[in-house]
DNA sequence: CTTATTTAGTTGACTAGGAAACTTCATTCA
DNA sequence: TGAATGAAGTTTCCTAGTCAACTAAATAAG
């Protein structure tokens, strides 16, 4: 009676699979973003600014999950695209206001577009009995473990 | 009767919620490696070697996803931590044979009951049932979508 | 055989993010 | 009201990837 020797594997944890697939969906997205000359993340703070036009940098820091620094770099970025603007907050002078150009307002729905498609031939293969599943478990994992941060990259 | 402008939510996304979580669960199983100083992808390379002990860095790449490149710099940063061993393959001079080191063999399992306690962790708001749902679903979108990326990050 | 092509791996330039130092402005409070 | 504290952003340095150029060795083709 030797002591087993037990190594779980990789794919012995659910993250793995969570990983697996989130990684595929993403990468999908990010090949289809790629014509629109845009990345996931940048997608992210503009369907973001699309509905918090005006938002501060450290707001939109805090409901990405991500720091002050890279919401700076992210935002120049797409200020460089012509597809954000930064202006001083009238209210306070440390604080900037970012926003959409007239051309992202126009691109957006455009990228939502896409989105739908990627997220629908993705999970084209479940029921809508199982998509309804999948998300119910997941929107669950997110309530239990109190996760608030939405996903940037 | 306008046309309704529909721009679809970024939750609207089951890639969103997948994306949400995943991105959680690994962070929270970065925060747990930290205290042994290896990196969630230090630790799928090790765990890799742990079963394919001698795998070349191009085999390796593949399976995980990454380039050579990035296999090299991995590997790299193991051996620099006394974890990893390359060698030349006696029956190709081009090659490498990747391993691990005595070290690396014990940590191993140590690591694997980390990644054990955090999936674990994780998932303990949901029942034994949701939990073989979550993974089927999961399993079923990998091989109808075919993914085969092993997801080092 | 010897030349051309392919394969293995490393390297360097570049990208995107995090951490922390720093500057500027706002707020608190004695 | 003036000094201390705190908050907003930017910047710098670091990490960990990708991509593409490169070197060396193996294989294929004539």
């Amino acid at each position: 009676m030797s002591k087993t020797q037990t190594v779980s594997a990789l794919d012995a944890h659910l993250g793995y699979w969570l990983r697996m697939v989130s990684n595929a969906v993403s990468q999908s997205f990010a090949r289809a973003l790629e014509g629109e000359g845009v990345t996931v993340a940048e997608w992210v703070l503009l369907r973001t600014l699309h509905n918090a036009d005006g938002a501060s940098p450290s707001r939109i820091a805090a409901t990405l999950g991500m720091t002050k620094g890279a919401i700076t770099k992210l935002a120049d970025r797409l200020i460089d695209k012509g597809l954000a603007t930064r202006k001083a907050d009238p209210a306070d002078a440390r604080a900037q206001l970012l926003g959409l150009t007239p051309r992202a307002r126009k691109l957006v729905p455009k990228l939502a577009t896409l989105a739908d498609a990627n997220d629908g031939a993705f999970f084209s293969g479940l029921k809508p009995s199982e998509r309804a599943a999948l998300e119910r478990l997941l929107r669950k994992i997110v309530t239990d473990r109190g996760i608030t941060e939405i996903p940037a990259s």
